[in-house]
DNA sequence: AATCCGGGGGA
DNA sequence: TCCCCAGGATT
């Protein structure tokens, strides 16, 4: 078993050298890292960097992001994947600015109680945003535990990651810590078979095109470009069947999407 | 525990 | 083609 000083020097010393610059880790605006996190939920750096410089300039702060309408927000949003989570902040920004002050809380369970945040990113903000030394788990944090102290091993729980996430974690600048672990989890992954396959947690990643929510991404789109439509007008657009389009519309009223009035739906 | 939810970059 | 990404919510 690797020394608990040996890893952390090992991780350490390679983010000094091979550290990756982001806007978001530039600030401390706890707003601007939120955003942030929600972004990299499922979805590589580069990716987002061009949509995080869209959106804080879109929405500088969590009142103005609270004020916005849906469908300004959703445009920004248009590309980047996982709607839901588009919604689901700006439902937090309305909360954060009518219960907590507009201060986004610096607690892991607060952050928790808050729609889209779950304790991968409730542990982010924490980290990143406050400092604090708490313990989480994503997936490049994953992948380090696992390679170096559950090699070899299979079907490997976070229950069983957590022990060894708490007693490595660099308590006097968790900040720096998490972004040096994340760095070398990328690493890792670039260089070897994604260690992540050993977490019990792990899912093989199912086919997106022609898939449903292919076409989820594909009506928001049309939606954007027109102020409402019908069923049949979507339906043309999509070269889908209409039977089926409502379906899938209903399903995007239900999330709070879409709305449909007099059969006509828009965002 | 399994599924659903987006979209794109890289191998 | 396949892989998988700073996950969360629902069932």
């Amino acid at each position: 078993m690797i020394k608990i000083k040996t890893f952390q020097n090992i991780i350490c010393q390679y983010y000094q050298e091979h550290k990756r610059q982001m806007p978001w880790r530039e600030t401390t605006d706890p707003y601007q890292i939120l955003v942030s996190e929600i972004m990299l939920q499922q979805t590589q750096v580069n990716r987002v960097l061009d949509k995080y410089q869209q959106f804080t300039v879109a929405f500088p702060t969590i009142e103005v992001l609270a004020k916005a309408p849906l469908r300004e927000i959703l445009a920004v949003w248009q590309g980047l994947g996982y709607n839901r989570r588009a919604l689901a902040l700006y439902e937090l920004a309305k909360i954060v600015v009518k219960q907590y002050g507009g201060q986004i809380p610096p607690d892991q369970n607060l952050l928790r109680s808050l729609p889209g945040i779950g304790a991968a990113t409730a542990g982010s903000i924490c980290a990143f945003a406050y400092n604090q030394p708490v313990v989480f788990i994503e997936t490049n944090i994953r992948s380090v535990f696992l390679y170096y102290f559950f090699r070899d091993k299979t079907g490997v729980s976070d229950r069983q990651l957590f022990p060894f996430i708490e007693k490595t974690l660099a308590a006097d600048k968790p900040r720096e810590w998490y972004y040096a672990l994340m760095d070398y989890g990328v690493f890792l992954k670039a260089r070897m078979p994604n260690p992540g396959k050993q977490s019990r947690h792990y899912q093989r990643p199912t086919r997106f095109t022609g898939s449903n929510r292919q076409r989820r991404g594909q009506i928001l789109k049309i939606l954007l470009q027109h102020k409402q439509a019908a069923v049949e007008k979507i339906s043309g657009l999509l070269q889908y069947k209409p039977a089926a389009t409502r379906v899938i519309l209903d399903a995007l009223c239900r999330d709070g999407l879409v709305r449909e009035k007099n059969g006509r739906y828009s965002i």
